[in-house]
DNA sequence: AGTATATTCGAACGAACGTTCGAACTAAGA
DNA sequence: TCTTAGTTCGAACGTTCGTTCGAATATACT
């Protein structure tokens, strides 16, 4: 039951499952291809996760509570919404990083039309949309009042954090900089200050031409 | 050779093709489904696109090469930094709305690994590179000495622009906002805005209260 | 020790996958 | 008219898909 082993198998489909799922999508891996990386017999995935969407169940809801945690922690009533801002694009950069390819899957599963998931993610998804509210009613922002706006800088605020992730492929052969803890720092500095400030705010020392 | 119906077929399949991967991803749909929704037989899937991954080949080419004519149109030298991103904003919504489906399978599929389309991407995704460096060079940013900071705005304003299309399905079931021209509209206006002067200058008349 | 319960495996299931092939059909040129 | 090249189709190819099942093993309780 409580048995170590058992724990291992679970915990061992459910890695591989979301690095190959990270890699490849969910529709273009097989039970195969997960059950002989995770070295276990293919009936383990349906025996632990109920078939294979099951894993991908597993892995929205995991993301999403990690979401929730580091949402609590960074975005507080008491400090300002500049403050608040900075630790929110800090906190979401550091959850992408710890857990990098659990991050891509959601971000990347979050728009495939999948009829076992549609309900649990509109659940997520309300939540999401109540954590984006507390942080902009900090600037004058109300949900009743302003969805509209609300609406648009939301979603806004997630995809410009995961840009990096999202284009990760095409950064690593142009750019020749190294993506180290220094330059996810800057990241994070530079989303935020674009976000309070403009593009212009983002780097501080130039100037603008026009 | 150029008759109608020939053409017709292949067009039938590519545009049958694009709904199908947009709604469901290129993993999870198959040639069978594609086929009989273009009321073709699944045969012409390899006649006309040499297989399954032709179509996709097909679509990041056509995605990309209406990119580059909506960039082109949109930003130019003798125009301020600010406009160019106003009419940059306005271009990419108008694209993504005209070309919806087609615009999130190029997003979608974007990081995700297909052996037969590294090459392709890779070359799309420098000539994006580089027409992100000719917009922020107004700014007074230089590819080769800000190389670091260009990689982080320019997939940021990439994703910003998708944004609101990403979280498609949420926004439609939570906020009782019509998403008509007016709408978007106010969308490329307020994440130019936002880009421009920071998220308080994405809404006019409402002052901070931090 | 003996019995139930939970876990793991490999084999097999039927269904669906992407591709190929031969025959039928069309259109155009000799 | 005959030939050739280009299209289209449906059947069939061999492979892989996700799931299920029975036997074997491990664990927990009496």
């Amino acid at each position: 039951m409580n048995d170590i082993n058992q724990y291992a198998i679970k915990q061992r489909i459910f890695d591989t499952a979301v690095l190959l799922f990270a890699r490849k999508s969910y529709g273009t891996v097989g039970v195969r291809e997960i059950a002989a990386e995770a070295d276990v017999s293919i009936s383990m995935i349906s025996y632990h996760f109920g078939g294979k969407v099951g894993i991908l169940k597993a892995v929205i809801s995991k993301y999403f509570s990690l979401f929730e945690v580091m949402f609590k922690q960074a975005v507080k009533d008491n400090d300002s919404f500049e403050v608040n801002v900075r630790r929110f694009f800090k906190g979401s950069v550091d959850l992408i990083r710890r857990e990098h390819d659990l991050s891509m899957v959601w971000i990347s599963e979050m728009n495939n039309e999948i009829p076992e998931l549609t309900e649990l993610k509109a659940h997520n998804q309300r939540q999401v949309a109540n954590d984006a509210n507390r942080l902009l009613s900090q600037v004058g922002l109300d949900f009743s009042r302003d969805k509209e706006i609300i609406s648009i800088i939301g979603p806004a605020l997630i995809q410009m954090i995961f840009s990096h992730f999202m284009s990760g492929a095409m950064l690593e052969y142009d750019v020749a900089v190294e993506f180290n803890d220094a330059y996810f720092e800057r990241y994070a500095d530079t989303l935020a200050a674009m976000c309070l400030t403009g593009v212009r705010g983002a780097f501080p020392t130039k100037s603008s031409t026009n």
